[in-house]
DNA sequence: CCTCCACAGGAAGCGCAGGAGT
DNA sequence: ACTCCTGCGCTTCCTGTGGAGG
């Protein structure tokens, strides 16, 4: 036996752990044979060099939204056709310029480079449409995307000035609001058709994991009872199957850790606590520095506990004030010898943390000191504190 | 009632990086 | 090498809002 052995995840408890894996593409999608199936209905006109409608989808995290996507993409490249679907991230490609930039990059190579004008980019767009092509552009995480309006009016403008080839755009979104704060133009161009991923119920979750566990673990080592609890959690918290996944490999290494044979309840309960910390830090670890900042800052007047508020009778429900939050966040920068940005951009860093779940706000109706904002964090201060700091200072003390 | 406070968020514009055209 | 252009992150300035306090 090599030493490598054991950290291969060839131990006693795992079998394949990539399986256990949010980016792990099942050869079967349970409970979403439907939507895969209108998605599909929809789209098969590009194949036949016909423009097909737009398609908006929604559901929250974890429903299978991304991995339906990834599936119908790796059947519709099976087919030979003119037709060719496109995967963006939004919270990467989250401009107007860059997902433009990056759907040609596929057709133009040269486009590689960045500096190029946006109407030069746009005739190269024209251009590809008519030599007949059919793109598909599936933009994941939609409401990141800053000039959304201006994007869709390009695109469906686009697909007007020619008389060949065509685009078509599918809308990923976990957010059922997203919608209201977009132009009706642009809404009702977007919204031809509309597809819902309703969250997993328990039963559905217990079939998913069996299904996972039978792949990624040993042959009975996971009792059936933790599946069942794994999947109870999850349904009862969000029905979010990636939470779900996380919670029994996280049980599995709890229990290969304690040299157990086996993954019972107790090591699914213990895992609960580390999947929260991992799911908080895998959006921590993707923010922008002064993101990273400003809820750094909010964990640690979280701790600490208001200034303002500690002075008032009466409740105190862990709400922070802005303007507070604002002046920590200087503190913060001048500590890790950054300069702090204007009050303005602080807002916008605000809005998108909020945007990511990580932190609540809410209008001060009837407090002291006028209006401001409230705000809280939307996960455990004592975690997200911990991991903040860490990625914070963590490399040099 | 008016004014002030503590904000929200739009608009304009700035400096920079990294093209293209000359 | 140079000018011109664009997107991007950002600052500065501005108008608006609703409760607090006189």
């Amino acid at each position: 036996m090599t030493s490598f052995e054991k950290f291969l995840g060839s131990g006693s408890i795992f079998k394949n752990v990539s399986v256990l894996s949010p980016h792990y593409i099942p050869k079967t999608l349970y409970y979403r044979e439907k939507q895969i199936d209108d998605i599909m209905s929809y789209l098969a006109p590009s194949l036949k060099n016909q423009k097909a409608r737009n398609i908006l989808i929604y559901g929250k995290t974890g429903t299978g939204k991304t991995c339906s996507i990834k599936k119908i993409i790796g059947e519709f490249e099976k087919v030979q056709s003119k037709a060719k679907m496109h995967y963006l991230n939004c919270r990467i490609y989250n401009s107007k310029y860059r997902v433009l930039q990056k759907i040609m990059k596929d057709y133009w190579p040269e486009l590689e480079k960045a500096g190029f004008g946006l109407p030069f980019i746009y005739e190269k767009l024209l251009e590809t449409l008519r030599q007949g092509n059919y793109i598909i552009v599936v933009l994941d995480e939609i409401d990141m995307v800053k000039d959304l309006d201006d994007l869709v009016y390009t695109l469906t403008r686009a697909n007007d000035e020619v008389a060949t080839g065509g685009i078509t755009i599918i809308g990923v979104s976990n957010k059922l609001s997203f919608k209201e704060n977009l132009d009706p133009r642009s809404r009702s161009s977007l919204n031809e058709v509309e597809i819902v991923f309703p969250p997993y119920t328990s039963e559905q979750l217990q079939k998913i994991l069996e299904q996972r566990v039978e792949e990624g673990f040993q042959p009975d080592v996971v009792r059936q009872s933790a599946i069942n609890l794994a999947a109870a959690i999850t349904a009862q918290e969000s029905g979010d199957a990636r939470y779900a996944l996380k919670l029994l490999m996280r049980a599995g290494e709890i229990a290969e850790e304690r040299k157990k044979n086996g993954v019972e309840d107790v090591d699914v309960e213990e895992a609960r606590k580390r999947v929260e910390v991992d799911l908080i830090a895998e959006t921590v670890n993707t923010l922008p520095e002064m993101h990273k900042i400003t809820l750094y800052a909010i964990a640690k007047l979280s701790l600490n506990g208001s200034r303002y508020y500690a002075r008032l009778d009466g409740v105190n429900d862990g709400f922070l004030m802005s303007g507070e939050v604002y002046e920590e966040y200087g503190i913060c920068c001048r500590q890790l010898r950054k300069k702090p940005r204007s009050l303005r951009w602080y807002r916008e860093y605000l809005n998108d943390l909020e945007m990511l779940g990580l932190v609540l706000t809410a209008p001060s109706s009837k407090g002291i000191r006028g209006q401001t904002t409230l705000i809280k964090l939307g996960h455990e201060p004592d975690a997200v504190y911990k991991i903040t700091s860490d990625v914070l200072f963590g490399g040099s003390g």
